[in-house]
DNA sequence: TATTGTTATACTCTATAACTATA
DNA sequence: TATAGTTATAGAGTATAACAATA
């Protein structure tokens, strides 16, 4: 399996990489969800906005698809439409083929908030890259795109 | 400034980078917090381990340092604490110098918690990470690191 | 008066367990 | 019986505003 004295290389270099991920992931987050917040009266939470982009891209999604690919529990992602539906972000109907499931689509002024929201944390973000030489940045993206095909299955 | 017409190449770059970290920290950010959660019984929040993270390498700390490192207010720094002093993970006793502070530390058992806590995510996250190439995972590691400079002060 | 921290208040996120409605 | 979803319950995270204690 592994060498008996010492790591190896490949495990100084995964280590390395999870101890990092660990670390700044969290912290990245933090600065997500702060320009989310302050994002008024728009303002999204971040499980909000995730779960209003997959609705925009997969229209009629019932919500157990939601807490699938956001992989939250069934009772998370229904409080979650609640407070959507409330706001009158997102349209919640029966389905006529299976009346148990939800259909879940963004109303004209979900796609309107969701659009504003993700415009303002995509251009927060991107004033903060700036600081990366464009290299620097093509390295981050990369690594962005690999890490969601571990973390996340499509998309 | 920046060209008239059309986006710059620059400008595109900056924006996917800016899309691709959107999409994928949260994401990235879910499969770190469920591992913490399913560590019991030591199992921390992604808050807590941060904070005590923080006082495991800055001792004595006091409270308005845990928040201001953390990015959280104070009341939310507090509430955090109280948990932690609660479980028996954190010593929080009045500063001599200036009886307004608290002075941060972590128990015994805040430190095994702790460690043991870091050791198994790292170890989560590490086994994800081995679906990479070693260069690919050289290359997140000096992503963690980019983005890290631009989100902390320090560390 | 300024600073440190806590309390009060009000939301959201989160999960598990129990329940309802439909298939 | 199995599945989709909600409700009940409980606890943590979050911020702002108001407050107390200390400097």
């Amino acid at each position: 399996m592994q060498p008996l004295a010492g790591q190896s290389n490949n495990n100084a270099d995964v280590d390395e990489c999870a101890r990092e991920v660990l670390l700044v992931v969290p912290a990245v987050m933090r600065v997500i969800r702060a320009e989310m917040r302050r994002h008024r009266p728009a303002g999204l939470s971040v499980p909000q906005f995730r779960a209003m982009g997959f609705i925009y891209r997969q229209t009629h999604a019932s919500l157990s698809e939601v807490a699938e690919r956001l992989s939250v529990a069934l009772p998370t992602a229904s409080r979650t439409m609640d407070g959507l539906v409330k706001r009158g972000l997102v349209d919640r109907e029966v389905s006529q083929n299976d009346r148990r499931c939800s259909v879940l689509t963004l109303s004209n002024e979900g796609i309107t908030v969701y659009d504003s929201a993700k415009r303002h944390a995509e251009e927060h973000l991107a004033k903060s890259l700036q600081s990366l030489s464009a290299s620097e940045r093509e390295e981050v993206t990369r690594s962005m795109q690999m890490l969601r095909h571990i973390v996340m299955e499509t998309d």
